[in-house]
DNA sequence: ATAAACCGCTACGAAATTCGTAGCAAGAGG
DNA sequence: CCTCTTGCTACGAATTTCGTAGCGGTTTAT
């Protein structure tokens, strides 16, 4: 499965997430993925930009429409997780 | 996002669509997840059935009810991905 | 009863990924 | 100028994953 393999690289799901509400700079994005380090947040982005699921404007990181379509599955696995997470 | 965090480990997602069908063996999964090592296998297992989403039976390790219900939430993504891998 | 085959799993060194920290080049503002 | 912020690179250390070998146990075939 090559999406399961593209998003279970670390972060990537975490960078999907927090590029649903708005536009984010990479320290800002940094910063929200648990201090992500800077190496492994650049190279993820390069990955996700180039599947075009990310892509970089003025306003800083962004989804593409196909992007969000991935997040619109991806948000209900979130959702539940809240659920689901104080189970535990 | 705990949740985030174990999915993204990998062969994780792999694990949980393959038990969808039926109860799978160790060995089987193996195959399944393009020969994982069996190292790796195991730590995984181990972790997912410790938040009890797999559990280990006589058929072999399969979903809990739990577990299920994220699979549920993950069909829709891989569903998805069959659509867009060929886009790229 | 013995061999052959399959099972779950451990061991362990090599390879790849990620982390953490430091820091540079470029642009904005004072 | 000077300072601040931003995007990003560098690089060694720590962690994760891989690949292969193999052990002990159970079933199947001979």
């Amino acid at each position: 499965m090559v999406l399961f393999d593209l998003l279970s690289r670390r972060w990537a799901m975490g960078i999907l997430w927090n590029l649903a509400d708005e536009p984010r700079t990479f320290r800002d994005l940094q910063e929200r993925c648990g201090s992500a380090s800077p190496s492994v947040l650049n190279t993820r982005l390069k990955e996700l930009r180039q599947v075009e699921l990310v892509e970089k404007t003025e306003g800083g990181y962004t989804l593409t429409p196909t992007g969000r379509e991935l997040f619109d599955r991806l948000e209900p696995l979130g959702d539940w997780a809240m659920d689901w997470v104080p189970t535990l």
